[in-house]
DNA sequence: TTGAAAGCGCTAACAA
DNA sequence: TTGTTAGCGCTTTCAA
């Protein structure tokens, strides 16, 4: 492998001078650097990251702590933040949690060991606080993407899920359902706590009752594993009259499972029950948009959470924390329709 | 940020001992080792890997350069390629070409620069070779995933290319279909140029004629543009008598872009036009399964890369190039029907 | 079983 | 404008 020594003997300078060529710093005269660089072209040379990360305590590498980044919503995001962070000279280091909080402690270790630069992180739940603090502790800073955390201080980007949530529930009120079930991610994490609200408040804004047996949660795994199924089994067990007539499903990947189970169990959307969702169901959306969803500008979310990390390390300056809340396009659709 | 140094004092050994608890190396007495881990645990030190990397020349780091994250074909590979990678104790940076050969070898000074200690990569065409020679010039083993190169030598994992395509030809031709429009990716792919291979072949052995105009290509870029309608503008010009009755898209994204057209041309799929395609097109497979697809199993793609560049850098010892071929499994679903 | 010295490739600080 | 020296945090080598 080569390095300055090598480009220096060759061009005849000292090492320090190949640096200085290399990174544009102090004074060079014309003649050297044509030297420099013809050496550095003829042998290949590219610079050791490594050695320069050791030194200047900066790897240009951030952390992207997701989910899953098989989840559209998520690999959208992901690429919104890789080409941000390509823009602005930084490489990106990929981890998924599966919403787990052991693997997020063991890629939080790992992004330490790796000194990264900063972490853009959708937080598995509220309990994250602990590591993030922990990567606080030394100085990296911490970007919340997607979820918030209670007690956090810091910059994120977040949905607007509380408005979303309103929207979906009123426009399934306007089509005259009443009796919604809302299926819901787990309560630890503040998407889900907000769409809740949302949901509840629209209800009493409406003057409709709360039926707690159509409020029920599922999480990441439960999904995998076809557990939804049993969600959905529960209400229509109801008597008739009780029965929803509407799912809101509070993501995508609930929103899926549940057309799957409900398939499963011989009812037909939206003839026999209506389904709204949040996120895009992507990218059949381009060619048969189905869901009625509150969609996200899940790439937005990547670009300006990398920014606002970024902007940590270079400006050290900003004082504020900034909060990003990002309002969802409702789209209405093909998998609710107007009852009685 | 906390050192060996700090633990050595802390613990009142040398910076060595520290060094031999952290690695295991060596012998240490089980009271110094207490002692030692004792103050890390205290001073809450994590290994810095930069420093390590620069003496062993070992970053334990991957990139993965993929075309695009957010088509859910890579995004399953890469999560196959990010758990195997973790798994095996490797971090992995990521990167997005979007089949550009600028981008590529951008991302390849990346790598180069951060001196991953391998790469998983689906090149952008035959001409990536001169960038993976540069790779491979520095001892940096490359393992193509999806795709080869003409001249690579080297390990690989790809779809069976040809074979889908002889299978979804044939599912076409058996319901009927003997104008059969195809709708490829750029032939400086291996994939277009295999899967062009299985549409020829299986005309020719049901001695079906060639039509040179049903065959055309379109670029990532193109698609991205929209441009896909006007590939279908001219198929719908032909002469009623002429015109294909069915549409082999050779990947999803051109499979969801010859959708989106045909809606806006007024056409329907499968009742004015059947239309197959190679790649899932998720996640609405697993709710509603619409295209006939010749399926490919991407995390394992990801899975397998992975693993084979691995054993080329712990092992070493690997002698003959491993060329894995993975067989596409044909879904025959709702998006052809037979004519006539 | 433990430690001291040297050096990985680079750059900050100073000197020439 | 260019070069010398030292050191980032760690591990390899050799010595104790």
């Amino acid at each position: 492998m080569v390095t300055i020594y090598d480009i220096a003997k060759k061009a005849n300078v000292s090492a320090m001078t190949v640096s200085r060529v290399i990174n544009n710093s102090g004074k060079t005269k014309e003649s050297t650097r044509k030297k420099v660089e013809q050496a550095i072209k003829e042998l290949g040379y590219v610079p050791n990251s490594v050695a320069r990360g050791l030194i200047s305590k900066q790897t240009k590498t951030l952390g992207l702590i997701l989910p899953d980044i098989s989840n559209p919503f998520f690999a959208k995001l992901a690429r919104g933040a890789e080409d941000k962070a390509h823009e602005l000279g930084y490489r990106v280091i990929l981890s998924n949690t599966d919403e787990d909080a052991s693997k997020e402690l063991n890629y939080m270790d790992m992004v330490l060991s790796a000194r990264v630069d900063g972490v853009l992180i959708a937080p598995t739940s509220d309990h994250s606080l602990e590591q993030i603090n922990r990567l606080r502790a030394q100085d990296i800073p911490v970007v919340l993407i997607d979820r918030t955390i209670e007690g956090f201080t810091g910059d994120y980007v977040l949905g607007d899920s509380y408005e979303g949530s309103r929207k979906l529930m009123e426009h399934l009120i306007e089509q005259g359902h009443h009796n919604i079930a809302f299926i819901n991610g787990p309560s630890n994490i503040s998407t889900a706590r907000e769409r809740l609200r949302g949901y509840l408040e629209t209800l009493r804004l409406n003057e409709l009752p709360v039926y707690e047996h159509y409020i029920t949660e599922i999480d990441f795994k439960s999904i995998q594993a076809g557990d939804t199924k049993k969600n959905i089994e529960q209400l229509l067990a109801l008597p008739s009259t009780k029965r929803p007539t509407a799912i809101f499903a509070a993501n995508n990947f609930i929103a899926i499972s549940t057309m799957r189970a409900l398939k499963e169990l011989g009812m037909k959307v939206p003839e026999d029950i209506s389904v709204v969702c949040f996120d895009e169901v992507e990218p059949v959306v381009y060619f048969d948009p189905f869901f009625t969803v509150a969609s996200q500008p899940a790439q937005e979310f990547g670009r300006i959470g990398i920014q606002f990390l970024v902007e940590r390390l270079d400006g050290k300056t900003i004082q504020k924390d900034r909060k990003i809340v990002l309002s969802p396009d409702i789209h209405l659709r093909k998998s609710t329709r107007p009852i009685k």
